[in-house]
DNA sequence: AAGAGTTCTTGACAAATGGCAAGAAATCAA
DNA sequence: TTGATTTCTTGCCATTTGTCAAGAACTCTT
């Protein structure tokens, strides 16, 4: 099975040797999902890691009033985890669902755990993986307290234009943090700008 | 200077030998600050880690506007990081400032470095507080996507209820992504009900 | 205690977004 | 290919939140 897209990856984050990265994905197994699949469900707990090497998937949430709230949006290739559920090894509320078939790479906590504490540059890797999605969390707050839906769209637009092709607009909406027939409405008015 | 309650939050954290505690806290060193003091300012980097021992701050940007958005309010005893500059050693676009007199413990990068890579423990402890502090943003990115206004302050003052007496509504009106006018009349409505 | 500066409240109005429902368009499954 | 299902758009109207400005209340400094 060949890991270059996923061992490329770790390069493409930091300086790092080519040995300690296949010492590192060595305990990676490969397996793909198709479209509209759950990879991991609320109310249970993440044992695995997730490297998503091809294909489109989101994270999304049910609210108090049972609406679906899409908490992040996932393109290849990235790593994709339940923070929370996985380190604490505790019940997610949280599912992951993909939007089109997809390959990934999973390895367990134990793994995890081991190369954590073992290899020190999985480590630096890790937390910079960390920092990484922290601020891109960050960032996507601030967006939410201060720019309207319009210029929130905008940015998504210039940001990450792939998605559009590949997400319903539902779901970008609800990821944006209104309604559809709002992103429909915001659409049509720039589209006529 | 009595790290009482310093070494105190690493054990209300998760299970850890006292000794590998004080081995941790050996390099920290307490400081003051007054109210309305700069501990970090933005376009610098973050040398340090700060523990907030006793008293309120915050952090905040200015957005493209120029217009202050509150990132995070903090209330003691608790870590205080910005994780993208601290750990990618860059500026920071955020400027952390105390609400009341503060007293903080410090260290430098190069202490929790090798803090990181020779006490396992550590490790742990970090990635805990990195998978804590990531919870409590995504939480806030949901409740933002999906509540109003109203809903979102009612949640804070159940959360947070100390902060309303030790943070100016203007600055919690940010924190909640609204205006310092539709907060009052929130609270108004609320108060009448 | 006085004055300056800041924060909070309120009113009038405007802008942004949501709720609902219906139809159009696109996608999916057999 | 066809029918069923889902997604997207649109209109109408309601609700929420913002903007601006003025005054009241509070806080800080001297």
């Amino acid at each position: 099975m060949d890991k270059s897209i996923l061992n490329h990856y770790f390069h493409s984050l930091f300086p790092i040797e080519k040995e300690v990265v296949e010492k590192i994905t060595h305990s990676f197994n490969h397996f793909h999902l198709n479209k509209n699949a759950i990879l991991l469900d609320e109310n249970t707990v993440s044992t695995k890691t997730y490297f998503l090497e091809k294909g489109y998937m989101r994270s999304f949430i049910f609210n108090e009033e049972g609406e679906e709230v899409t908490t992040n949006i996932y393109s290849a290739p990235c790593f994709v985890n339940d923070f929370l559920s996985f380190f604490k090894q505790q019940p997610t509320r949280q599912i992951y669902q993909t939007l089109s078939p997809c390959s990934f790479w999973e390895t367990s906590i134990d793994h995890v755990q081991a190369n954590f504490h073992n290899i020190p540059e999985f480590r630096e890797f890790s937390r910079l993986l960390f920092v990484i999605n922290y601020h891109e969390l960050n960032e996507r707050l601030i967006e939410m307290a201060s720019q309207k839906a319009e210029t929130r769209y905008v940015n998504l637009l210039e940001k990450k234009p792939e998605i559009f092709q590949h997400v319903p607009l539902k779901i970008i909406a609800s990821y944006l943090g209104i309604t559809d027939s709002s992103l429909s409405r915001i659409r049509k008015e720039i589209s006529t700008v």
